[in-house]
DNA sequence: CGGGATATTGAGTTAGTTCAACACAGGTGG
DNA sequence: CCACCTGTGTTGAACTAACTCAATATCCCG
């Protein structure tokens, strides 16, 4: 069950975020900077398992991820679940609220979690008044709907070991962009069940593949630990092709 | 095999653009029409079959699709192919060249298709001056988000029979939303292999399926047209819920 | 020590696939 | 007007990738 979540210690300034150290990040002016500051209300600090948004319900916040992991997921009324895409930092959270009434997906944190937080009614102002920001918002979300292209290309016409190589690939580049990797290796704090929902396989057979592709020596899943043996054997299997997507914005 | 495309007899002026009397949309201020129709670089008229954006491309335009039917896909190199949406009037293609370097999937026409073309350089004014503008872009491509996030579910986790139940009535609500249906029915320009490559099934038990949902008296598919017989039992297949999303943007 | 996740493995089942044949319609060229 | 071809739809039969069920193994945590 998810826990509950806890106030923030002490907000980080926008001037001084994490974030902009990391190259893959486009540079903001000092105009942008002062407006996030003024337009970010706090931070919002989850523990894994934790529900940061509901379907159904409608957020008055708009959220960025500074540090950790979440996913996003859609349930079927007899419990089937599909996870629609997992979100590291720098991505947004929550704009479908902002944008239509309400959510249809809800968001879970899968690790320790920094949320930056935005009042939504203040988006308008963003647009109105920094459209290199607003270029930004639309530029999140267009990234976003091309990972979910390639998602569906996956779960529609892939085989699961196909599958699984796709996205243990996806995962590990848009980690090392981040700077979370170490060599080959990567903390990933899903469970298998996590991948299965990803990947539209069950459980089981999750499990199986996962098996063979370590016997075959392409990988090494061991306690949330992935190490990436066999890239190049990965990549073929998976038609897998590093999207080298030029800076991307910050918020 | 595609047809070529043919030379437009004459633009339309976006001041007497037909989408706007659609109610679904939501009203233009006469500044935005004014920048709309000089944005606006002219028409691009291409019959079923033919190709409008290719991916591993760069489209120096932005289309809107005024009238007809297209559909975004992307291919594996042994030739699997996965539909990833079914546009229609009002919906926009090829911003993902206008905002990434290049297309990461495919756009063909499906039926007799004129779009409005836009010279994706000057993308960068609408957002500097037309702030409200801008919004609707977000829009749009957030919406073509949530419908991504629902493929992904019914193909990710929904049986064969729910699948199909859940995309003919999706097709129906938004052809019914544009006025393009008569009573329970409407025209779909598709082939059982379109359904099938938008689902993640092979054609042959697309057929068998349909088949099923006549015989249960669900549904009519008899040449290219659709009629839906039991929209209460289909929906209870599917677990639809009708997006009822207020006025969206034009353009 | 016991309970609740998570992971692993085997065995039997099935939804969906592939292969193949055939029906039907429209379009073309002789 | 007919013979032919191609794209689409239909149907049966055999096959298989992936599923479900079930048992067991680990590990962590209180």
């Amino acid at each position: 069950m998810p826990r509950t979540h806890t106030a923030p210690p002490k907000p980080i300034k926008c001037t001084a975020c994490q974030l902009k150290t990391l190259k893959c990040f486009r540079r903001l002016d000092e105009d942008e900077v002062k407006f996030l500051s003024a337009f970010k209300s706090g931070e919002f600090v989850a523990e894994p398992g934790a529900s940061i948004l509901q379907e159904g319900t409608r957020s008055p916040h708009l959220y960025t991820i500074l540090s950790g992991w979440a996913f996003r997921y859609k349930l079927l009324p007899d419990g089937r679940r599909q996870i629609l895409n997992f979100a590291m930092p720098g991505d947004l959270l929550g704009l479908q609220s902002s944008v239509f009434s309400e959510m249809k997906h809800s968001v879970e944190a899968l690790s320790h979690l920094v949320l930056c937080v935005f009042p939504r009614e203040r988006l308008w102002e963003l647009y109105a008044h920094y459209p290199a920001l607003a270029f930004d918002v639309t530029w999140l979300v267009a990234r976003s709907e091309r990972l979910l292209d390639e998602s569906l290309l996956s779960v529609g016409r892939r085989s699961a070991r196909e599958r699984i190589a796709h996205l243990l690939l996806l995962l590990f580049h848009r980690a090392s962009a981040l700077e979370m990797t170490q060599g080959r290796r990567l903390t990933l704090p899903f469970t298998q069940q996590h991948l299965a929902d990803a990947l539209g396989l069950s459980l089981v057979h999750t499990n199986k593949t996962l098996k063979t592709l370590s016997e075959h020596g392409c990988i090494r899943w061991k306690d949330g630990r992935l190490e990436i043996l066999d890239e190049k054997g990965l990549a073929a299997l998976a038609d897998y092709e590093s999207d080298t997507v030029q800076p991307r914005p910050i918020l």
